[in-house]
DNA sequence: TTTGCTGT
């Protein structure tokens, strides 16, 4: 006896395939977030930088790479904030300095010369040794991306900021075991500066940032803020600022998953109990 | 070289 199949059941085969289809795109793009998320949540603490207010300038968009996030921006072309965390490791060292590499996800063509006779360096944000001695080579050949570079002075560069990165990993990292790290440029405000104050295509900050936490029930912040114009053997606690100043001064809202009464205890004053700052603070720099 | 640039 032949049965005969009805039309809507020779098309419930392809119908069902498309269903299951539509199913594993579904399983696999609610894998791929959570994955996405349970990375974000290893290189942040509290949420991802966001906005006070939307403008112009505040467009940007996160790069996901080893160890680190950058919060991109195509118009300023820098990178806004940088994200890591580190963690104490029991033999702290690096590979050898590999160069600097373009990074093809940015939408203005920056090649590693792209500074050259500016006179302003090509300054890390994620810094090469840090990243490198905790989350490996690979982190450390992405630490070399353009992406995580801004213009720096060279006495900034290579002495005073040289230093507080120094201090955070030989200092910071063994005292407490394990912080989290949220650094980036400051820019002039004003229109003209926006659009004339650069480097090529690379606007140039007049300062930089850097927020170190120690994640725990009661969280310990240090806040610095360092002009461009350093001599670049000053005292680290010079520079000491509260995270709220930090917010006025780029329009962004660190931590923002922070309760609010931990946000006020944390964010609204400058306390150094605990970090030994003075024992550091005017420790020389490397290249002196 | 735990930072880089300049000049060869």
């Amino acid at each position: 006896m032949s049965r005969r199949r009805s039309p809507l059941l020779r098309r419930g085969r392809p119908l069902r395939r498309l269903a299951v289809s539509l199913l594993f795109v579904a399983v696999g793009t609610g894998l791929w977030h959570f994955q996405a998320r349970e990375l974000r949540d290893s290189l942040v603490w509290m949420g991802v930088p966001e906005w006070q207010q939307v403008s112009p300038t505040s467009f940007h968009r996160v790069l996901r790479n080893e160890g680190f996030l950058v919060g991109w921006s195509d118009v300023r072309v820098n990178p806004l904030w940088v994200s890591y965390r580190l963690q104490a490791v029991e033999d702290p060292r690096s590979g050898p300095r590999p160069g600097f590499r373009q990074d093809w996800r940015t939408l203005w063509p920056i090649g590693t010369d792209h500074y050259a006779g500016s006179g302003f360096d090509r300054g890390h944000l994620a810094p090469n040794y840090a990243i490198a001695a905790v989350h490996g080579r690979d982190a450390q050949l992405d630490t070399f991306y353009m992406s995580n570079m801004t213009p720096q002075r060279p006495d900034l560069n290579r002495r005073l900021w040289q230093r507080l990165e120094e201090v955070v990993m030989d200092h910071f990292v063994p005292r407490f075991g394990a912080v989290q790290v949220i650094t980036g440029p400051v820019f002039p405000e004003g229109f003209l500066d926006n659009v004339f104050n650069r480097v090529g295509f690379v606007e140039v900050p007049e300062a930089f940032y850097k927020i170190i936490v120690v994640p725990a029930e009661r969280p310990r912040a240090l806040a610095f803020l360092m002009p461009q114009g350093v001599r670049g053997d000053e005292p680290l606690d010079d520079f000491l600022v509260s995270i709220d100043e930090l917010e006025a001064r780029t329009g962004l809202d660190f931590f923002p998953n922070l309760p609010a009464a931990a946000a006020e205890a944390l964010e609204g004053r400058v306390s150094t109990r605990g970090w030994a700052l003075e024992e550091v603070a005017n420790r020389p720099g490397r290249f002196e």
